[in-house]
DNA sequence: CAAAAATTTTAATGTAGATTAAAATAATTC
DNA sequence: GAATTATTTTAATCTACATTAAAATTTTTG
């Protein structure tokens, strides 16, 4: 039935899960959120996730990844679509933060990446700093093609990362605000706060 | 002896816990950071730390309330200063950060407000919310006063604090590395991305 | 240095919550 | 609609901490 074997039955719950877990995960942190708390959320009960994972730890390691992947994807169709460094880092924030606040949010928050068991931490660490290494990249892309102040290229991807990084932590839910935060938070990062006349 | 009740090797010593629970639950979260590995850092045993605290949520709850002094101390030197709003900003982020990548650091990040107890969460939920109320009342008044551009104060607010909260996921004490920072993330968080020649 | 106070330790207790097993229910298939 | 497969539940186990109590050690003070 399933064309994609992503549209099973199966992968959607599992889905589901994911984006419960990672609203959990991102109010009270891995070990502070329960099982039970994220069962609850989907009108489960606890051991009905073994179904979907393989443990709890398992569960924030897919959270995490799936965290890399929108980023990644996000990443992605920015440079695809070329233009100045400015331009792709413009718009590589706005498709992350479309997704953040959108349909497949919300979206983990990757601060307990140490917590996870050696294998899964590598790997999740490997992906975040590909994730960092490549804004860096179109930062550099645009310092060069004059689109873009020069500036320390790690400092700024640092500081632009932890305002993404942060906004599950205050953005829930609203329709509007989220149209809202798309069309502003772009423009905050890469704009400063400076008048143009002064 | 101690001429400032501060001084006591007690309050210095539960400044040392304090310190080193930041640095725990920084990395772990509040429940993934056991008073185990608090108390190795300090060379202790876990039961140690009962003596300086009632108990693990409390312990949380002063960690909180001292990066929120911390915050409110920085802001209230910067507002003292006068100049214009951007001014002030920028004053108040180089406040902030030499703090918290100083040695009064590491800071706890407030990243689990909704696990403290109702009586500490709502406490240091306000001390938040003062805070962020602050920090947008400089800006409106930059605005007003023309040094910095118009823009969503809420918003706008939400993204330099969320980068600010951010550092200590990324910043681990190297020396050099802290002036490097002091010096240029407040420019970086005020002063955007875009070339001026552009 | 002896007594008192302060600090830390070892040993013991209790509990929440992750995990497992087996049973029950619901959905599919033939 | 019976049999098979998928999904969830209830009940039971196990363990990592947080916490407490009592004892030991260290520090301070007269």
């Amino acid at each position: 039935m399933a064309r994609n074997p992503d549209e099973t039955r199966f992968s959607q719950q599992r889905d589901r899960v994911l984006k419960a877990a990672a609203h959990c995960f991102n109010r009270k942190g891995y070990s502070g959120a329960s099982l039970k708390d994220v069962a609850n959320m989907l009108g489960l009960t606890d051991p009905a996730l073994y179904y979907y994972v393989k443990n709890k730890e398992e569960l924030v390691y897919l959270c995490y990844v799936r965290a890399a992947d929108v980023g990644r994807e996000a990443m992605q169709r920015a440079v695809a679509e070329g233009g100045t460094g400015l331009e792709q880092a413009r718009r590589y924030l706005r498709f992350h933060i479309e997704i953040m606040v959108g349909e497949r949010g919300p979206i983990a928050i990757m601060s307990e990446i140490p917590s996870l068991k050696p294998e899964h931490r590598d790997e999740v660490l490997e992906l975040s700093r590909q994730h960092s290494k490549n804004f860096e990249d179109i930062l550099e892309a645009g310092i060069a093609d004059g689109s873009i102040e020069a500036c320390d290229v790690r400092m700024t991807g640092n500081a632009i990362m932890g305002s993404i990084n942060w906004i599950p932590k205050w953005f829930h839910g609203g329709e509007a605000a989220a149209d809202n935060v798309i069309a502003g938070f772009p423009d905050v990062l890469t704009r400063g706060l400076a008048a143009k006349s002064v």
